[in-house]
DNA sequence: AATGATGCCTTGCCATCTTAGGCATCATTC
DNA sequence: GAATGATGCCTAAGATGGCAAGGCATCATT
């Protein structure tokens, strides 16, 4: 079925990085993992995409991170949702939404 | 009711002047127009991303370009949809389709 | 005469994705 | 014991492409 891998636009993936995190705090390799399983496998980050972006939005306060340990007991740094991010996260939906519906009125259109 | 307007994610110009391309040939300026009507006002392009993209993408092959004369009598570039273009329109659909999957997946996702 | 709409264009800026690396640890396999 | 692959972090260079801000010309309306 949809073996398909869907690509990134510019600007959609902080989307996808909040969202991943309103889940719960994870670290960076984490994120790219749990992106993937909760897009079916659609949706592949690159690394080279990844840990730039999780800079740019703990500079912008959406998340934060703090090092730690997996449950394998290895160091891991891990990052949390704030409040700033949740509001962030649902802007970005909405955003996403609104362009959305201009591509389906545009579909429609005569 | 929808008077927000739309932001472009970078990427998206290009299925939005093919799909207007697709009603039928027409020059730059009223490309931003159809697009607006197409789009019931939400999306307005700006000309300063529609002559490059234009350029572009008839460098590409998916447009080709005429000068001709509007209906009032005025000098216009006229822009026409390839059969590339075509093919190329419906790839951008099929790309965006796959995205807003994975977008609607992960809304899911928990 | 001035303004606003129509029509074309360019330049410089900036954000961000891709490709391609580097490095360390750990478990598994040969 | 050595090699490999997965896990985990990061960076740099390059390309793409949208945005703001300009320039210019014509034409209709005020």
């Amino acid at each position: 079925m949809t073996d398909a891998k869907a690509d990134l636009l510019q600007g959609t993936l902080d989307m996808l990085i909040l969202k991943a995190l309103s889940l719960g705090p994870l670290h960076g390799y984490g994120i790219i993992q749990r992106i993937r399983r909760m897009s079916d496998e659609m949706m592949q980050v690159e690394q080279g995409a990844l840990y730039p972006a999780l800079y740019r939005i703990e500079q912008r306060k959406w998340v934060k991170s703090k090092w730690g340990h997996n449950e394998t007991g290895r160091r891991a740094k891990f990052y949390t949702l704030t409040k700033t991010g949740e509001k962030q996260l649902k802007e970005e939906e909405a955003s996403w939404d609104r362009l959305a519906l201009v591509v389906a009125k545009m579909r429609e259109a005569t």
